[in-house]
DNA sequence: ATGAAAGCGCTAACAT
DNA sequence: ATGTTAGCGCTTTCAT
């Protein structure tokens, strides 16, 4: 069965291919008649526009790319939720790709974007990322271009965050505020910029409450759970003293709870334990976890609006780029209570 | 900057336009000096194919659509997930689709799809859906569909999915070996296929071992967390007595757990809980949860891999579907051990 | 209000 | 091994 086009309908009716090509799109300049007329043919032929063929021509796709380390991380997946719900909305498709956190893979997902004629990218980038230079091809092409979350903070490109900075911050100044005099820090070892802020946002917090930085309890490392088990071991065998944790992201700070309960170390009266991201699991567990919410549903819907006001605006790199910044709020559980 | 196209590289290189198209595509006919230099012009000038017009000219898009019902659910970020690692290994894009569970929504991404010339669709239905309509649409058109998880099963069509019957069998049985007599099951007031088949196993598993079917201890609803702790709150105030909760999906059972321990009601001693789908939290709680596995990792790669085969065979609807069914695992913790 | 004609950038059948 | 030509299905300018 071969599939119905303009040109079709338009031998159908007896009237030329434009006409009809206007009648669909509701162009001003044809009679009502005429309309209704080319869209009952084209509901009875069963036509189905070609949008290919379409963008072609137009030189509009209306399909933007979104690039994301993973989509089995609750906070992307959820980001990605809020983006393709309001984009939706917006008529626009999203062509999805994930750079699996490496380096190479997210500059081929570009290359793919660009080579399917999205009209723009939003994108969260890989842990392995540290030079900006796939990212300025867009730039360079002229395409609106939004981060979120993971930035790079070199390029002059609107951006949707939380303050991590101040995340960190107010993650320990709690911690601080309940007495907490030892608390131990479980970070990073890669140069990730949102990584980086909330470790600056613990130091500040010490330092402002006339706290000494003590080296051995920074810990970096590649977050998970069982690193944040392995953690608690080595401190406990070093015999190094704390009664804080304060950790990176969540599942670092499960690992955490799970070890100290094994060493019937007492949460929090022993030891009170922070993490960051709020996912589902740690309202959930026994003791729950105090932890710092990055409202990742309000982070899609806000970084598509961005977005789309990009898009209408037109010279996309002449003003200095809007960087929406969301507060991070501290959830106070059982945990440090 | 105008777009380096293939006219340019040609007119560059005063050979024709078909021989660069050959020369990047590598085809067998160019002389390799004639590639080298096609291809070293293509780099140095900034070209970047257009897929659309190739997509356009050659009818293949090389992207497929992947339509669920939402994004913010582990179980579909994940097999997302594993549908876009493996399509993007063979050289496919991914279209995302939510239907946010609603009929008109998935019947619009449908359109979506074909409008945008997808060779295939991926699809896990919506709640809403009971009818196949807009999904034989796409049947007529003799494009590749493939269902995974939750199916239409009056279509003919390949699928990957769970053996939901045996698993709300093993689930009941485990509960009965246990000595559990009076077990509660809460289900879903619509009718999904999937749901119904562990309703089906649920009561087959009371009917091989003996055990009477009681209306009074099977509740519909929808589920969530607070409807787990409804139901525990009802079955107590109405009196009615029962010795193990069988869930439809893990949100349920935690909120089941957290009433009984408001309760003061022992678990596992007094009432055993075994969920559905594995999902992140249930290990992690106290007590942990058992649930029935689903192995969403393996059912995103395994309905990709389907679908390849499908894409390579062209006449999809000629055989009898192939339909890919795992055995679904009980995870035995500490809620009924 | 409608029609005619050009062309978006590419692939592929048909030449040579 | 390379060039010529047609055309995928649509939008859009220019004409009437």
């Amino acid at each position: 069965m071969k599939k119905t086009t303009i040109l079709d309908i338009a031998r159908e009716l007896d009237i030329s291919f434009s006409t009809v090509s206007r009648a669909l799109n509701d162009h001003k300049a044809i009679s009502e008649p005429t309309k209704k007329a080319v869209k009952e043919m084209a509901e009875r032929m069963g036509y189905q526009p070609n949008k290919i063929a379409s963008s072609l021509r137009s030189g509009k796709s209306k399909t933007i790319g979104v690039l994301v380390p993973r989509l089995d991380v609750t906070f992307f997946s959820s980001v990605v939720h809020g983006i393709e719900a309001v984009m939706n909305e917006n008529g626009y498709s999203i062509l999805l790709y994930q750079s699996q956190e490496h380096f190479d893979r997210e500059k081929k997902g570009i290359e793919t974007f660009l080579n399917s004629q999205v009209e723009g990218i939003i994108a969260s980038i890989s842990l392995e990322t540290d030079k900006s230079d796939a990212f300025a091809a867009v730039i360079k092409r002229n395409m609106p271009l939004a981060f979120f979350d993971r930035i790079l903070p070199d390029l002059e490109v609107p951006s949707v965050t939380i303050d991590d900075y101040r995340g960190g911050f107010i993650a320990t100044e709690h911690l601080i505020k309940k007495g907490r005099k030892k608390i131990v820090h479980i970070n990073q070892y890669r140069n990730v910029n949102i990584f980086n802020e909330r470790l600056r946002g613990y130091l500040d917090a010490l330092k402002h409450y006339g706290l000494p930085i003590d080296e051995d309890l920074i810990i970096k490392g590649d977050f998970s759970l069982d690193f944040g088990r392995q953690c608690i071991c080595d401190l406990v065998s070093k015999k190094i003293d704390f009664d804080a944790v304060f950790t990176l992201e969540d599942f670092t700070a499960m690992g955490v709870v799970q070890q100290l309960k094994e060493y019937s170390i007492k949460i929090p009266d022993d030891v009170s334990v922070v993490g960051f991201a709020n996912e589902d699991f740690t309202s959930l567990v026994t003791p729950s976890i105090s932890t710092v919410d990055q409202n990742s549903m309000g982070m899609g819907r806000e970084v598509a609006h961005l977005f789309l006001k990009l898009l209408k605006k037109g010279d996309y790199y002449k003003h200095t780029p809007e960087k929406f910044v969301f507060e991070p709020t501290l959830l106070v559980r059982e945990s440090s209570i």
